[in-house]
DNA sequence: CAAATCCGTTGGCAGTGCCAACGGTGAGCG
DNA sequence: CGCTCACCGTTGGCACTGCCAACGGATTTG
């Protein structure tokens, strides 16, 4: 799409670039990831089971930003895969519990070391600090808390 | 969503953050922008031509990143509501030559302060060197070159 | 003049992020 | 206790976006 030739306008407007930016990191990520059969959801619940133990699926999905009616298909797919498994949850019967299987958690090491790759060539025109510095900043404008640790980094 | 309840393998992610953040990015630009019943693609096509003058409507979405077949639809639009006009071109009877009009150097102006302010909101939490530091990163990543001009930046 | 290339246009497809609604369940409060 | 409200999983659907294939017509290349 040579982005060299796109209008001034264009090219300087934060939310383009950030919008082209993810363009490229999505076709990337869900490419890499495709290789081996994954998506990118599936890292994302996978890992949130990993870090906080298993939930319902709307906890889950309000964590990982995945809406909850969407949650149904993936946990479909990774229990059919045997990486999680959905229970009734004993205390509250309006819930499943999502529960990572060991095979969950070799899954999403796998995925970890593919999508690291993928990371790595993203972002292979900047260097070490200045990804830190995307990262950094991103974080800001994500949270949307000017933490600003970084008036130097 | 809660991004700070969001998994640390996510919250870490360069590519996931780039995706919230141009999520975010693309709900406050469409929100604006449709207030004065303009899409994104408006824009982007109004700046092309006003940087590059008339061209074929292959050569204007090349530049902005938007699909020969996505064309057709935005000329019909642009062109119905009075802003630009879609002629055939007498060198080469296979294109359409866009041309701006003088309505649409106006239009492309109100939507140049509607973006800007929808930028404002969207970088609020950023300072202004923060700012700076993130567009030229951005623009690294998105061109794929290590300019590098900001080793200090 | 033949083949390859480009054009605009139509039609369609897959992925994504949503929302509404439903029956079932739990919590709070009178 | 009963009532209301909020939550849950699930289904079904919607709009938008970025693509791709194919076509007839026009142009360029060889």
């Amino acid at each position: 799409m040579d982005i060299e030739s796109a209008p001034a306008r264009l090219r300087e407007l934060p939310s383009w670039l950030i919008n082209q930016a993810a363009l490229d990191a999505s076709r990337r990520v869900t490419d890499e990831l495709s290789t081996v059969g994954a998506h990118r959801s599936h890292f994302a619940l996978l890992a949130a089971l990993d870090e906080f133990g298993p939930g319902s699926q709307a906890d889950l999905g309000r964590r990982c930003g995945i809406d909850r009616s969407d949650m149904v298909a993936l946990v479909d797919r990774l229990a059919a895969e045997g990486y999680v498994e959905r229970r009734d949850d004993p205390a509250d019967r309006r819930r499943n519990l999502v529960i990572l299987m060991p095979e969950g958690r070799q899954r999403l090491a796998a995925l970890e070391s593919v999508l690291a790759a993928a990371q790595d060539h993203l972002l292979e025109p900047l260097s070490e600090t200045e990804r830190e510095r995307l990262t950094a900043l991103l974080t800001m404008l994500v949270t949307r808390r000017p933490t600003s640790l970084t008036v130097d980094g």
